[in-house]
RNA sequence: UGGGGAAUAGUUCAAUGGUAGAACAUCGGACUCUGACUCCGAGAAUCUAGGUUCGAAUCCUAGUUCCCCAGCCA
């Protein structure tokens, strides 16, 4: 995997602190809490994305830093939407991103049975009743944001008539809808989620970890505090979303014998210009087939990203640049785009490889002459040792680094005009050769002998040096060049395809790439020289490899090509 | 006309009553067997209006703008 790369970690340890850490130094510092425990929760109700990474990152770094530890737990208290399949994908990732949550793997449902016991508490101590309003009548009688709602008729049904019809919930003797278990709190409240929020509702469905036990499950307000508190949670870090949430969090946890008092802390989640971290729109993806599943590399999930060659320590890299604040924020992309490069320039080997090859005759070199070159893998890491390659009378370069009348700045090979090939030979171009189009099929070019290796004995000086694999070498390999998945900004509930970039991918065949690539290290990172890093994608075949473009190597003749 | 949050360079994050700083981006320049990398330099910000104070991004008052909440989703 990619992150055989991980060890070499780029950033500085600390660089700063931010108010949730903060918070923790001084908890410890005032002896609140002895030791942190912080939990990641995700719902598996789909792939982990970038956005991810940063409550994973967060919650999992400041166990380690201050000595803690810190859970994994599933929220699957949902089994209309969720799937052994994300939490299999989940735990994958989260490993992969570079975190162990050892002996803490917990969920939801293994609280299950403490929950409805609970549940029966807070009947009996008059903080709950089953409510039968259907769905719609709840809604109305909610109230509105300015206007409060009413309380339901059902509110002040006894205690014991509560207990027994959620005991029957239970036993199934209801459909799905029936009823539910509200918490009585006030309808009047201006927060809405205070206005007897619902504790349980009928679900007949298959759980994915307690099967067909229960027909009625907790909503997210009911289980999640309650399970922090049986973890021994100290610090329950989520998103900005469920701040309005924590006057409900806090109540279940003053009105139930829990073990332990947590308390809940939130942050502005990652948000990434023209990128789409919607659950909803990611699932749409992959269930319309728009995608060829969570792990396209076209795709910001943890899995695509990893298939698309991103290392999990520049993921890390990122999300630590991006700092841990509560203002609402959408990030550039080319700061993700430096964490990449950043960590791939110090770590991927160089190699050759031609995208678009035009193929190049040395006139001067003997016919049936062959030599081998020894060149370095990593012109900054002479530990990463060196290979060889051979160089031959025919070659191919990149068809952009010739043009037949080129412009004022471009450096690189035209008629007449001298280049070196790197680690190889200088060489002029003497002749185009074109077809019946009038498109340039060849270059009929001369070497210099005395330039072996890359240098002119007479000092002289070229302005560009050149990729090239030799014909005798070059190997048929596929690219795939990926871009920006939407061309727009989607509406999650119309036509996600509309939204598309049909060009967000483009696959190059024919590529002519160096054999090395072919053999040794295939699942490490490379770097194209002058072009890019790469990644072998797993659709590669025994002589025909396939390589996703993970990002290009900074273009600053591109800007001035275009201007 | 409800409740909860947030406003600092283009972007993200610092500065916790005492010289507004960094990273990314941008623009110059140097270097270069990758038009990469690296190095050097430049421009660029406290939402507004009052007030407190020797001194305010920070405290107070009044505004403005943006985000979240009316699921039996999380």
């Amino acid at each position: 995997m990619a992150d055989e790369t991980a060890i070499v970690e780029t950033a500085p340890p600390e660089v700063g602190r931010d108010f949730i850490r903060e918070i923790i130094q001084a908890d410890l510092d005032s002896k609140r809490v002895s030791k942190v425990v912080t939990r990641f929760p995700p719902e598996p109700n789909g792939y982990l994305h970038i956005g991810h990474a940063k409550s994973i990152c967060l919650n999992f770094g400041v166990a380690e830093e201050f000595g803690g530890r810190c859970h994994l737990r599933f929220d699957d208290t949902n089994p209309t939407k969720e799937e052994q399949e994300y939490i299999d994908a989940i735990k994958r990732d989260v490993h992969w991103l570079g975190f162990d949550w050892g002996e803490h793997l917990h969920h939801a449902s293994d609280n299950f049975e403490q929950l409805f016991a609970w549940a029966e508490h807070l009947i009996r101590t008059g903080f709950a009743y089953v409510d039968d309003q259907s769905q719609e009548q709840m809604r109305a009688s909610r109230g509105t944001l300015t206007e409060p709602g009413k309380n339901s008729q059902f509110r002040e049904r006894p205690v014991e008539e509560s207990l027994d019809l959620l005991r029957r919930m239970r036993a199934g003797e209801f459909p799905n809808g029936a009823r539910v278990l509200r918490a009585k709190i006030d309808m009047a409240s201006g927060n809405i989620n205070l206005r007897d929020p619902v504790l349980y509702r009928i679900l007949h469905a298959s759980h994915p970890r307690t099967g067909m036990k229960w027909c009625i499950y907790p909503s997210y307000d009911y289980a999640h505090g309650q399970s922090d508190a049986i973890e021994g949670i100290t610090h329950s870090i989520c998103t900005l979303e469920f701040e309005d949430h924590r006057p409900l969090y806090d109540w279940f946890l003053e009105h139930l014998p829990v073990p332990a008092r947590p308390r809940q802390y939130e942050f502005a989640k990652l948000m990434i210009k023209n990128t789409v971290l919607s659950k909803r729109v990611l699932v749409g993806l992959v269930r319309e087939g728009h995608v060829k599943g969570w792990d396209d590399p076209r795709m910001p999930t943890l899995a695509g990203l990893r298939r698309r060659g991103v290392p999990a320590a520049a993921i890390r890299d990122f999300v630590r640049r991006t700092g841990v604040a509560k203002a609402n924020s959408v990030v550039e992309v080319p700061m993700f785009e430096h964490s990449i490069r950043e960590l791939l320039n110090k770590t991927a080997l160089r190699r050759m490889a031609v995208l678009r090859p035009l193929k190049v005759v040395i006139e001067n070199y003997p016919e049936g002459k062959g030599e081998e070159l020894e060149v370095v893998n990593h012109p900054d890491d002479p530990a990463a040792g060196t290979r060889r390659i051979r160089f031959g009378r025919e070659i191919y370069i990149e068809y952009e680094d010739f043009m037949e009348n080129p412009p004022k700045k471009f450096f690189r090979l035209s008629p007449g005009t001298e280049v070196r090939l790197r680690y190889a030979y200088f060489i002029t171009c003497k002749e185009v050769v074109k077809n019946a189009a009038g498109e340039v099929v060849e270059l009929r070019c001369t070497y210099d002998p005395a330039t072996r290796g890359g240098n002119a004995p007479d000092a002289r000086k070229v302005k560009a040096t050149m990729h090239w694999v030799a014909a005798v070498d070059a190997v048929n390999a596929e690219v795939r060049i990926i871009n920006e998945l939407f061309e727009r900004a989607p509406d999650p509930d119309g036509d996600l395809g509309a939204a598309l970039n049909s060009n967000s991918l483009e696959v190059l065949q024919g590529c002519m790439v160096e054999p090395a690539l072919t053999s040794a290290n295939t699942d490490a990172p490379v770097q194209f020289e002058r072009q890019g890093y790469f990644y072998r994608d797993a659709d590669s075949a025994p002589g025909k490899p396939v390589f996703n473009r993970t990002i290009g190597l900074r273009d600053t003749w591109a800007k001035v090509r275009t201007g």
